[in-house]
DNA sequence: ACGACGATTACGACGCGTGACAGTTA
DNA sequence: TTAACTGTCACGCGTCGTAATCGTCG
């Protein structure tokens, strides 16, 4: 299933970082420098050094990039990929604290969003109120 | 009119930085900041040199409190300020002018605003998805 | 003259990347 | 050969925090 202990051969296309960048919309040295604060590892590198993407980690690029907007931090982010690694390990008795963790920042995220959407109804009143201002053949006098 | 030549205390009540920034609930520090970007001068000041600024101003570092969820720089805000107040100044020809400036803004600040509801949508998704994962009793095994 | 408040200046730090470069690999 | 990739170091930008030192207000 999820991992396939009967299949030796991971057939799977590797992307290397070129590839990966371009598909999810990030520079190279972004790339890198997400490795570098532990946002993920390439699952391989070539024999020469260069680093080898499996498309799962693609998606987790993906969902790193819409993360952002939430305001996590890169650390942060970080540390929430991992509780969800472990949550989804085999460990029995580490997915349950992994899951706490989780939550606690499902919860977090639900914060942002509120403010996120609060954020957003005053700014949709300043926009109407700006582009009022700008096509106001006349003011109010 | 707005400068009444004929009113000469303006009795209005003046505060000074403390007060603004208790009020719009920002530091010293990025009051003053904001000064020196541009953003807004203190009404007058004190013989002394302390910072004296009117309610209209308080108003204005509201406005700009909730302008920065819209991902404006301080430099934008500054020259988007600049051109409501021109538009709104008594000058005919420069009106004209500073609410085409104005409207480019408020434009600005409505494709911020799509950006930040799909931001919102995804982030949305996403911290369900959270929610789920820490939640689940066990995960799809 | 006292205590709260403010002015100015300057150094620093954090978060998030972005070059630039010289060497290596495909 | 050429394009893509490597590691490393360092830099920049925006947004303030903080502290020192000194002046002002009532």
């Amino acid at each position: 299933m999820a991992t396939p202990a009967s299949d030796p051969t991971p057939a799977r296309t590797l992307l290397q970082i070129g590839e990966v960048a371009e598909r999810v919309g990030l520079s190279l040295r972004t790339v890198r420098y997400y490795e570098e604060q532990g946002l993920l590892t390439p699952e391989s590198r070539t024999a020469g050094g260069f680093r080898l993407y499996s498309e799962d980690q693609v998606d987790r690029l993906l969902l790193i990039k819409q993360m952002k907007p939430l305001g996590f931090t890169v650390q942060e982010m970080c540390e929430l990929l991992e509780a969800r690694d472990v949550a989804r390990g085999a460990d029995e008795g580490d997915r349950a604290a992994a899951r706490a963790r989780l939550a606690n920042y499902a919860e977090r995220a639900a914060e942002r969003l509120d403010k996120l959407r609060r954020q957003l109804r005053d700014a949709q009143g300043l926009a109407e109120q700006l582009r009022d201002e700008a096509t106001a053949t006349a003011p109010g006098r």
